[in-house]
DNA sequence: TGCGTAACGTAC
DNA sequence: GACGTACGTTACGCAA
């Protein structure tokens, strides 16, 4: 739609708000807010100022409460349904979104948005210049003429007066006449009775008004080409003051005392950081990109410090409380620190001047030392300078972490997200990469506010911030690995493989990769012709893992055969070959890395190398464990919290039978079979308790009946009976579960013990194998959660009572529900009773959390 | 040669 | 498809 320069917009906000509302599929933000009024109605904005870059445009909106439409006729609107809250709650939203468009925004009390667009069109037409109304309300389209255009954006359909004549069968000025004779049940207007839209039609084109046609009820009557003419007479006789009421109602009121210059409705610029906020806020992320990218953040003048001397003076010009920007950019060669003040004033300094190190330290120094950063922990690892108390350091990566933006999570992502700058780039001889900490004064502040929305505060001050040091501590410390030891198990396997590798090729008959899944399937199910009915499919053909083989293994030698080889190569290249690699030579110690940014429920991880999932079961899990060992004259300590989902699903849920086994500290895995089986705690076999223990654990993860028959090589109806009569006898578990799904779907999120958030957008997908994937996400998260939380706040607790002690003790690895520490021999009972009284007291639950722990050389004899 | 993906297996 | 969260290794196909 093509309009001249001087061409007016006026959009009817609550209609198109109301109608988006039941037209558009229902979508909540992340806080549970729906938003898909608005998010079409922000659509609906952008593209028009995209397309048609209208210079003149006002959002009018109905004001609430009575108008003079309800003083005429008191059941005006009446039969409409009272608008749903969860429509009324977005409006606020759609006026921020057109003021933060730039549009004049308009709400009079007392008059509907009909009559203030009436009034605007009157007085802009009047100076010969044309209006468009972006509306979808048939009550509007009484205004259009030679000027006026209405435009029904969500059809797309375009009225000028041909077109309103073709679709109503009367010219513009004719509708309110029609609405009176026909009636409207969305406002309630009555209408004459008997009279349908042909009818109107036809009368308004003979008589031209509704004045008209009442003042001709008598030729009506002998109207020969009318149907039922004489029926309708009659009806216009009756109701004739109905209609003119009617009419009064329908017809748009342009004679509004506007206080309003109509230079004022000229759009302004777009508020750029106003609206970006608003969309993170609504979770528009789509939306995002239609934003224009307004500025290009550039670095800004910085100074290259060429001597000490200009570092002590950029400090001194730094406020004692000033929070001051940090990174540390460049490689090995050309490393350098960069120093940026709120104001925007840079310092980069080169190794060669002063060193990281050095200058952090110096940062660390100053009187309130607030830092703001980007992945902190990486300079703080970069620096050399581990031992510092960040929980005053603002880290933007994890900031943006808690608050589920988008991952991956880099400071241009970050910044682009939420402020929607392009960070260019910034090559320097010295630094020679790119650093975006000039972005951090603007972007914090944003960050800040929302973790203080979501009330995150707390659990970004007092754990995420505080922890980032601590696991900079935790990797700059590593862990001890006996290379001697790994080397002769590294040999051991290697024989063993090669006596597998032979006697796998003389069951096959034949030599082949033993490693390739697709060589292997070809062995077994063409070469041997093994069964391949109730095999599973995987996307590319037969499966050939542990379950499969096991299966198989009951037909011939080859697959157990197999899978000794696939343990052991396992063993081999995974834990042998890669943690060598990845040891220290000169110290001998390995130093993983601790991502705090990465999982979906707040758990850590970690990488190059992995050391949460080094093996624990069976010989091979002890043989590879007792290569970790403490260091001449220490010994390793390690607690572990016991059964900590389960006592925290207690915890959520109350269940009394839950609840007292952990208070009276029994058995949980025997309780349950004692439930499950209706048998004494004392009766319960090996067996029963075996199942028990996968039902628990099936509980957390949201299992289904078919899988657990799977594990428990049992039928599916006998694991449906233990699943009821679980929840039977656990009915306050049960109904915690549903709660948290209940309460994820209204929300749109899942809450842990310290206020993370997860959101789950899919649980109203229409697939459902989604929507049930998304529902045992929002069981299990709230307890994977939780038990994240827990262990990172006793972690943060831990850190500090080893330093204030000056214990000779460090943390050296945490794995989920355990922490291992390197303690100095005669030390180890005040660190094993620390670590209880810390663990077990660092927050308080409805049940006793319990730590089991255990000491010894090595990691394996150290279990508890 | 480098990269992405599938399959598999390890941990909690 | 059917049990939540991770990471690493190997094989393999594809693109440069």
């Amino acid at each position: 739609m093509v309009g001249s320069p001087e061409t007016l917009y006026l959009i009817d906000a609550n209609s198109y708000v109301y109608r988006a509302f039941f037209a558009l599929p229902r979508l909540t933000n992340a806080q549970g807010q729906p938003v898909h009024a608005v998010f079409g109605f922000t659509k609906m904005l952008l593209r028009l100022l995209r397309e048609v870059r209208p210079n003149y445009a006002a959002a009018v909106f109905d004001a609430p409460g009575r108008t003079f439409r309800d003083e005429l006729y008191a059941e005006y609107k009446a039969t409409r349904p009272t608008t749903p809250a969860e429509l009324v709650s977005q409006l606020p939203y759609v006026r921020e979104v057109a003021a933060g468009c730039g549009l004049m925004v308009l709400q009079i009390p007392g008059v509907e948005a009909d009559d203030v667009i009436a009034t605007l069109t009157k007085r802009w037409t009047e100076q010969q210049q044309p209006v468009v109304i972006i509306s979808g309300d048939k009550d509007l389209l009484q205004l259009v003429d030679g000027l006026v255009r209405v435009w029904d954006t969500l059809y797309d359909r375009q009225y000028d007066a041909c077109e309103v004549e073709k679709k109503f069968g009367v010219p513009p000025e004719r509708i309110p006449d029609f609405i009176a004779l026909v009636g409207d049940s969305v406002d309630n207007i009555p209408g004459v009775k008997g009279i349908g839209e042909k009818t109107a039609q036809a009368l308004l084109r003979r008589f031209g008004s509704l004045d008209e046609v009442l003042a001709h009820i008598d030729e009506i009557r002998n109207w020969k080409e009318l149907r039922a003419a004489r029926a309708i007479a009659a009806a216009l006789q009756e109701q004739g003051a109905v209609a003119r009421l009617g009419r009064q109602l329908a017809l748009v009121r342009n004679d509004l005392a506007l206080d309003l210059g109509l230079e004022s409705l000229r759009v302004g610029p777009m508020d750029g950081p106003r609206l970006r906020r608003l969309f993170v806020k609504l979770g528009f992320h789509s939306l995002l990109r239609e934003l224009p990218e307004e500025k290009q953040s550039a670095p800004p003048e910085y100074k290259v410090a060429g001597q000490r001397q200009e570092i002590q003076e950029f400090l001194q010009r730094v406020d004692d409380d000033e929070e001051m920007a940090l990174a540390i950019v460049g490689d090995g060669l050309q490393l350098g620190t960069v120093l940026c003040r709120q104001s925007g004033e840079a310092l980069l300094v080169p190794n060669h001047v002063l060193s990281p190190r050095e200058l952090l330290q110096e940062v660390r120094s100053r009187p309130a030392a607030g830092v703001l950063a980007h992945d902190f922990k990486r300079d703080l690892r970069r620096a050399g300078v581990e031992d510092w108390d960040t929980s005053a350091v603002f880290d933007a990566m994890v900031a943006a972490y808690l608050l589920e933006a988008p991952l991956p999570s880099s400071l241009e992502e970050v910044a682009s997200f939420y402020l929607g700058c392009h960070l260019t780039g910034f090559r320097e001889d010295v630094a020679g990469t790119v650093s975006g900490v000039w972005v951090l004064p603007e972007l914090v502040p944003v960050l800040r506010a929302l973790l203080a929305e979501r009330e995150m505060t707390r659990l970004f001050q007092e754990v995420e911030a505080p922890l980032v040091g601590v696991l900079a501590r935790m990797e700059a410390a590593g862990v001890y690995v006996d290379s001697d030891a790994l080397r002769e198990a590294g040999r051991e396997l290697e024989r063993r493989l090669q006596r597998l590798t032979e006697e796998i090729y003389d069951l096959a008959g034949t030599s082949f990769n033993i490693a390739s899944p697709q060589q292997l399937r070809d062995v077994l199910f063409e070469r041997l012709r093994l069964p391949t009915r109730g095999i599973r499919r995987g996307k590319t053909g037969l499966s050939t893992d542990v379950d499969v083989l096991s299966k198989l293994s009951a037909l011939h030698p080859l697959p157990a055969k197999i899978l000794e080889y696939r343990t052991v190569a396992k063993l081999r290249s995974t834990y042998v070959e890669g943690l060598l690699a990845s040891v220290d030579e000169r110290t001998g110690r390995l130093h993983t890395t601790f991502n705090q940014c990465v999982t979906a429920t707040g758990r850590l991880s970690s990488t190059e190398p992995n050391l949460q999932n080094i093996p624990v079961r069976g010989d091979e899990g002890t043989m590879l464990r007792r290569c970790f060992t403490a260091p001449e004259g220490c010994l390793l300590v390690v607690a572990d919290y016991s059964q900590i989902e389960l006592r925290l699903l207690a915890h959520f849920s109350g269940d009394p039978v839950l609840c007292a086994a952990f208070e009276n500290r029994e058995d949980i895995h025997a309780r349950t079979a004692a439930e499950v089986f209706g048998v004494e705690p004392s009766a319960v076999t090996r067996d029963q308790r075996r199942v028990a223990k996968m039902i628990n654990f099936g509980v957390l993860y949201g299992m289904g009946a078919s899988s657990l028959a799977k594990e428990l090589g049992i039928s599916v109806g006998d694991a449906q009976r233990y699943i009821d009569q679980y929840f039977a006898r656990y009915a306050g578990v049960r109904a915690y579960l549903d709660e948290m799904v209940r309460q994820a779907r209204q929300r749109g999120y899942v809450v842990t013990l310290l206020g993370r958030r997860r959101s789950v957008p899919e649980l109203g997908s229409p697939d459902r194998a989604v929507a049930q994937a998304a529902e045992r996400i929002a069981l299990n998260t709230p307890i994977q959660g939780s038990a994240a939380d827990v262990i990172k706040l006793a972690m943060v607790a831990l850190d500090r009572a080893i330093g204030k002690r000056r214990l000779h003790a460090r943390m050296v690895l945490q794995v989920h529900d355990e922490l291992v520490f390197e303690v100095a021999e005669q030390q180890v009972d005040e660190m094993r009773t620390l670590a209880r009284e810390i663990m077990e007291g660092v927050v308080r639950l409805r049940v006793p959390l319990v730590v089991d722990i255990g000491s010894g050389k090595n990691w394996a004899e150290a279990h508890p």
